[in-house]
RNA sequence: GGCGCCAUCGUCUAUCGGUUAGGACAGCCGCCUUUCACGUGGCAAAGACGGGUUCGAUUCCCGUUGGCGCUACCA
C-alpha cells in the first residue's frame, strides 16, 4: 500500500514553526517511502479560522521548500480539502454513528457542563459527560428538539475496560475508558469537532500514517474508538514531541518568537530554517555533516529516528547552520539577490521610500532614518523609553496592553494597529502623544522617525511582538500580579465593547 | 486534582547489556589574521534518584523525583 500522510493545519493564526515541524516530518516520511503528502486544512472553528492565515501558513510552507501531492491550492482526488467545505461528507457520517447507537444528542447547557466538571475535579475524579443527556427517551428527545433547543452529537464510550493506544514510535499505551470522555463530535453550528473530521478525513483521503504533536496522545483512545465504530482501518499513529522553549515549556509566542515570519524577517534562509527543523526531528548518524537539503533530509529519513524528548528550539544551532547556508552555499552573486529579495523588494522598498520623503534633506539621511526596517531586535536604551510623560509604570502597562491586544488583533494591517494603541491611549488616560513615544523608541529606536504604524505593519507581527517584548524587558517585565491586574483592565472594556 | 508522554554534557544528540560514554552548537584557551568575523587546533562539560534482573547495566523492569501535554460545542 502507497504510504500517505498529511499535515493539517489550523487556520487560526500567524504560521508556526511547529506546523513546519510536522510537516516535514510527514513530508520526509511520505517521501522516503515514495508515497504521498498532502495538506488539509482544518477550519472547523468557524471563530477563529480566517482565509489570511490559510494563506499566510501555505506561502510560510512553501517558502520553506515544502510542496504536498494534494491540497487546497493544487487540488486532488480526495478532495475538498478544505474541512470547511465538507460539512455535508461530516452530517452523513455524524448520521450513521447516531443511526447505530454509537453517538447521541446532548442538551445539556455549558453551565451545568461547567458545574458538572467542578464536581468532578473536587472529587478527583476525571472529567468526563456524565450521561444524562443518554437516559432521554426518544419521544423526549424529539420533544426538545421539536422545540428548538440547541444540541450537540456526542460520541458513546464504554464504562469499562481499557483501550490501547499502538503508539509505532511508543509502543502500547494503555487508557481506562472511564477516564475517557464523551467527546463532542457535532457542535451546535452544525460542524464537526476535530476528533470526528480527522478520522472521516483520514480515512476519505486514504492516510496510511497519522504523524502528530504529542498533545494529540489523550485524545487518541476516541479516535480509535471511532475507526472501530465505522468499521475502518485504522492508520499507524505516530505521535511527535512538542518543540520547547528554553525553560523547556511548550515553545510558544509569549516567550519566543514562533513565527515562521519571524525567522523570515530575521533574515533566515528557508533552507536553513527546514535543515534545522530537520536536525530536530530526526537524529542522524554520527560523524555525518548536519548541512543537509531537503532530498538528504529524506534519503536520511527514518521512524526509528525521530525523537521522543521535546527539544529545545536552539535559536545560536540555528545561527550558526544560517551563517553556513550564507558563506558555503551561495556565491556573491546569489548572496546579493537573497539580500535583495529579503529586505529590498520593489514594493516594500516603494513603501518604505514613500514613508522617509518628506523627512529627508539628503539621501544619506536614510541610512540611519530607515536602518531599524533592516535589522533585529534592537538594542534599546531604558532611558529613552522612560524620557517622556509617562511614569514607568504606565509605560510598561502600555507596552504590556499593546502585546496582548495586538496579539488579538486579527488582521495585521495600518488600521488595526492605530486602533489598538488609540485604545491603549484611553485605557491608561494619557494623550496619545504621549503614549507613542516609548512605542517609537521600541519599535524605531528612536522617539522621532517615520509614521509609527505603516512601520510597525510593514515589519510586521512577530517582529514587532519582539521589539516591544525587548522594550518592556528593559524596563522590567510584568509580574504575574500585575499582568492579572492590567489584564482586568482590557477585560473591563471588552465587556463594554460587547454591551454596546 | 485526574489521565498520559518523556528523562545522556547548558542545548541538539550517538550508544540498540561489556565504550577512556562519541559528535555538533554554545562556552573557554591557542593558531591564522591590519580589527572583527571566517577557518583551524585544543580544553571543559552528561547517564536525575532508589530498587531489582544479569557475570555485567546509560541500555531491560518497578518505584520516586522532575519536565511536559491533555483535561472545551479550540485544534
Amino acid at each position: 500500500m502507497k504510504v500517505r500522510t498529511r499535515v493539517a493545519p489550523s487556520p487560526t493564526g500567524d504560521p508556526h514553526v511547529g506546523t513546519a515541524y510536522v510537516a516535514l516530518i510527514n513530508y520526509c516520511f511520505a517521501k522516503h517511502h515514495g508515497g504521498d503528502f498532502l495538506l488539509r486544512i482544518e477550519d472547523t472553528d468557524q471563530a477563529r479560522s480566517t482565509r489570511e492565515s490559510e494563506r499566510a501558513i501555505l506561502d510560510s510552507l512553501h517558502w520553506l521548500g515544502l510542496s504536498w501531492d494534494e491540497g487546497p491550492d493544487v487540488g486532488g482526488p480526495h478532495g475538498p480539502y478544505r474541512q470547511s467545505e465538507r460539512s455535508a461528507i461530516y452530517k452523513r457520517y455524524v448520521q450513521q454513528l447516531l443511526d447505530q447507537g454509537d453517538a447521541f444528542k446532548c442538551f445539556c447547557t455549558p453551565e451545568r457542563l461547567e458545574e458538572m466538571r467542578v464536581a468532578q475535579r473536587a472529587a478527583g475524579l476525571p472529567p468526563r459527560y456524565d450521561g444524562l443527556c443518554l437516559s432521554y427517551s426518544p419521544e423526549e428527545i424529539a420533544r426538545r428538539e421539536a422545540a428548538g433547543e440547541a444540541y450537540v452529537v456526542r460520541m458513546k464510550v464504554p464504562d469499562h475496560g481499557a483501550c490501547i493506544v499502538e503508539d509505532e514510535r511508543r509502543g502500547k499505551i494503555e487508557f481506562e475508558w472511564k477516564t475517557v470522555d464523551m467527546q463532542v463530535l457535532m457542535k451546535s453550528d452544525g460542524l464537526p469537532t476535530y476528533h470526528l473530521a480527522n478520522v472521516v478525513d483520514d480515512h476519505l483521503m486514504e492516510i496510511t500514517h497519522v504523524m502528530r504533536g504529542e498533545e494529540w496522545i489523550s485524545s487518541a483512545p476516541k479516535h480509535v474508538l471511532l475507526y472501530q465504530y465505522f468499521g475502518w482501518q485504522m492508520p499507524k499513529l505516530i505521535h511527535l514531541p512538542l518543540l520547547r522553549n528554553p525553560d523547556k515549556s511548550k515553545l510558544s509566542k509569549r516567550k519566543n518568537p514562533t513565527g515562521i515570519l519571524f525567522y523570515q524577517a530575521m533574515g533566515y534562509l528557508p533552507e536553513a530554517l527546514l535543515n534545522f527543523l530537520g536536525l530536530l526531528s530526526n537524529s542522524l548518524p554520527e560523524g555525518q555533516d548536519e548541512m543537509m537539503l531537503l532530498p538528504d533530509m529524506v534519503q536520511r529519513f527514518s521512524l526509528e529516528h525521530i525523537p521522543l524528548g521535546g527539544p529545545v528550539f536552539d535559536v545560536a544551532k540555528l545561527d550558526w547552520l544560517n551563517g553556513r547556508y550564507i558563506r558555503e552555499r551561495l556565491d556573491p552573486d546569489q548572496f546579493m539577490q537573497r539580500v535583495a529579495a529579503w529586505g529590498f523588494a520593489p514594493d516594500r522598498l516603494k513603501r518604505i521610500a514613500s514613508l522617509s520623503q518628506t523627512r529627508v534633506e539628503r539621501l544619506s539621511d536614510l541610512g540611519l532614518l530607515l536602518s531599524f526596517f533592516f535589522a533585529g531586535r534592537l538594542p534599546v536604551a531604558a532611558e529613552q523609553l522612560r524620557a517622556g510623560k509617562m511614569s514607568d509604570l504606565e509605560v510598561r502597562q502600555a507596552l504590556a496592553l499593546a502585546m496582548w491586544d495586538l496579539d488579538a488583533l486579527r488582521a495585521w494591517n495600518v488600521a488595526g494597529i492605530e486602533m489598538v494603541l488609540k485604545r491603549v491611549s484611553e485605557l491608561l488616560g494619557k494623550k496619545f502623544r504621549d503614549v507613542a513615544r516609548p512605542f517609537y523608541v521600541a519599535i524605531t529606536g528612536s522617539p522621532t522617525s517615520v509614521p509609527l504604524f505603516d512601520a510597525m505593519d510593514l515589519l510586521g507581527r512577530d517582529m514587532v511582538r519582539e521589539r516591544l517584548r525587548t522594550a518592556l524587558d528593559a524596563l522590567g517585565a510584568p509580574s504575574k500580579k500585575e499582568q492579572d491586574e492590567w489584564k482586568k483592565l482590557l477585560a473591563a472594556t471588552d465587556k463594554e465593547d460587547e454591551a454596546s
